[in-house]
DNA sequence: TCCTCTTACACTTTTGAACCGC
DNA sequence: AGCGGTTCAAAAGTGTAAGAGG
């Protein structure tokens, strides 16, 4: 296992030297980047060149709507689970920078536990009520659009809107299994598709924790400040807005209410007060326990020990834990603009969204840093040049101090271990990382189902995970899954032509592109298999369009 | 009695098929 | 035939309130 002491990451540490974010920005502790490789193909403690591919890149990820996260986490975020899975809100949508245009990338979300303690809501504010539940496997979220050049990912905001939790074990559908009263925080995976040229190069990854992204797992809201706070802001709760005196319920109920009404008491409230909140609820001053303060972020050996060993999760965890830096001792830069998407409405924008003229100067400009071919071939520290936060200080604001600059996102930048930062609410820095919305999405474009098969593993796997490799070979060639003629499998292959997944993985894995054409069929061939075996209604039905999603992408649609 | 959880409900947004005109 | 825009019904996503269950 290699130790990735300050002293041995020289490759690691030199980009951010050099990057003057460090120099200029304040540094946050609460979002934390983890560089992982897989330890065995490492030479004397040192990374070979590709395994430093990705580590080695100066990769910013900021999450977005942090404003409204910051709103939800001063009160204590809450987030519904539900048995057939709540999606959350906010929801995570990161903006990443810095990896390779043409490396391709697996972008996976799960949540990790937060703390050790289970949560009770008393009266007004979160208590600590024991020690946690033994944790749950793993659910890990597969973003829909892996795997993808990193162009692609760095293009648009990579939402996790879709991302659902639940409380329910048995649910197979992939979703992030949580306990309720728990509280977790999200957790980011860029994991780098295997190299082609090196089959015994599984490719590394980075991981990013977002603490201030974190929540309490609950079946029912119990903080009504932010039931409020999510009737607001989220539109799909728009028939609450107003305290609901647009819903026919409460309009019946208010009539009822106002017939049996004795008068006085609800003639001093507000119009809308006594219409689903109570007075009391209205004057509870709202606090947070000490005890879940977003500060007192997890040492990573505590979140990795409490991970049940999924096969691909725990491919993770095995690596980290015994070398990694906690989360405390990877330090991260926060910054902050006035940027502000909060709703899905804007996560699915229309075209005009996408029209870079409607960005300021500097996203523009720094759209076309990402996207054109001319900036393909840079360096890794040429590429997130236009994110140079003195250039957007130099198109947005006036002040040379960061803590005056405009609050909204965060941007996180791997800093030198061991450095401690000042508190962000002191030192907020604002770069504007210039991201266009994304084209609208169709639902037809998800082979989550597909994915989710990936850690759909019998129990006794969990003992032996399968390799690293094997999954991320999977995954890695699902865009060509249709073959060459693009629409050659609008109908599912016949089963019978193709191993299982069970015995393919006897086969070695064979990386040359004359290979991938079977090894693409077969790959999708095996999912869809998959599915069908687990006589899932839902996976079965998805089974069609996922061949289309395929066919699209080779098609280039 | 208290706490946690499930369920049905009304409401809103999203989605995609079916049109229509060019 | 293909493309783009509009319409509309169905699906999906919301919090609420009542009630079940431990």
């Amino acid at each position: 296992m290699v130790m990735y002491l300050p002293e041995e990451r020289p490759v690691l540490d030199l980009p951010y030297q050099m990057n003057h974010l460090a120099n200029n920005y304040g540094y946050y502790p609460q979002d934390c980047k983890e560089p992982i490789c897989r330890p065995q193909h490492s030479t004397n403690g040192r990374m070979s060149s590709a395994e430093a591919e990705l580590t080695s890149l100066p990769v910013h990820v900021s999450l977005q709507d942090r404003e409204l996260w910051d709103k939800f986490s001063s009160i204590g975020t809450e987030m519904l689970i539900t048995k057939s899975g709540r999606r959350m809100f906010p929801s995570c949508k990161v903006t990443v920078t810095g990896l390779n245009p043409k490396v391709k990338y697996v972008v996976i979300m799960d949540m990790v536990p937060f703390d050790n303690r289970k949560y009770k809501w008393n009266k007004d504010r979160w208590e600590v009520n024991g020690s946690t539940d033994p944790h749950l496997p793993n659910r890990f979220f597969i973003h829909p659009d892996s795997p993808a050049p990193g162009e692609k990912w760095m293009q648009y905001p990579i939402s996790f809107h879709k991302l659902k939790l639940t409380n329910n074990m048995l649910n197979s559908n992939g979703l992030v299994v949580l306990h309720s009263m728990h509280k977790y925080q999200p957790r980011l995976h860029i994991v780098q598709s295997p190299d082609p040229c090196n089959p015994h190069n599984p490719g590394c990854y980075l991981r990013f924790t977002f603490p201030e992204a974190a929540f309490i797992a609950v079946t029912a809201y119990q903080n009504q400040e932010i039931t409020k706070l999510k009737i607001d802001n989220n539109p799909f709760a728009k028939g609450f807005r107003d305290n609901g005196l647009n819903r026919k319920r409460f309009r019946d109920k208010e009539t009822q209410d106002t017939q049996d009404s004795d008068g006085p008491v609800k003639q001093d409230l507000p119009p809308n007060e006594h219409v689903g909140r109570s007075q009391k609820d209205e004057d509870v001053d709202v606090t947070v326990s000490s005890s879940v303060d977003s500060s007192s972020t997890q040492h990573f050996s505590e979140v990795a020990s409490s991970v049940t060993p999924n096969p691909f999760i725990s491919a993770f965890i095995n690596l980290s834990t015994a070398g990694a830096p906690s989360p405390q001792q990877t330090h991260t830069i926060l910054s902050l603009s006035n940027r502000h998407l909060n709703s899905p409405r804007e996560a699915r924008p229309s075209s005009l969204h996408n029209l870079c003229a409607s960005l300021p100067m500097a996203q523009s400009s720094c759209v076309q840093s990402s996207t054109a071919d001319t900036n393909l071939s840079r360096m890794p520290s040429q590429i997130s040049s236009p994110l140079n936060p003195q250039q957007h200080h130099h198109h947005h604001h006036h002040s040379s101090s960061p803590a005056s600059q405009t609050p909204g996102r965060s941007i996180i930048q791997l800093q030198p271990y061991f450095l401690t930062p000042p508190h962000p609410s002191r030192q907020c820095p604002d770069v504007e990382l210039p991201l266009p919305l994304p084209p609208k999405l169709s639902r037809m474009q998800l082979p989550e189902s597909a994915l989710r098969n990936l850690e759909m593993t019998p129990v006794s796997d969990y003992v032996n995970p399968r390799p690293l490799t094997d999954i991320l070979n999977r995954i890695h060639f699902r865009p060509l899954a249709s073959g060459p003629s693009g629409k050659g499998l609008q109908n599912p292959p016949n089963p019978e032509q193709y191993l299982r997944g069970s015995e393919r993985e006897l086969f070695p894995q064979i990386y040359p592109a004359v290979q991938e054409y079977i090894d693409q069929q077969f790959t999708l061939n095996s999912m869809l298999n998959s599915q069908t075996e687990h006589r899932s209604q839902m996976d079965y039905v998805s089974a069609r369009p996922l061949t289309e999603y395929y066919s699209e992408q080779q098609t280039g649609k």
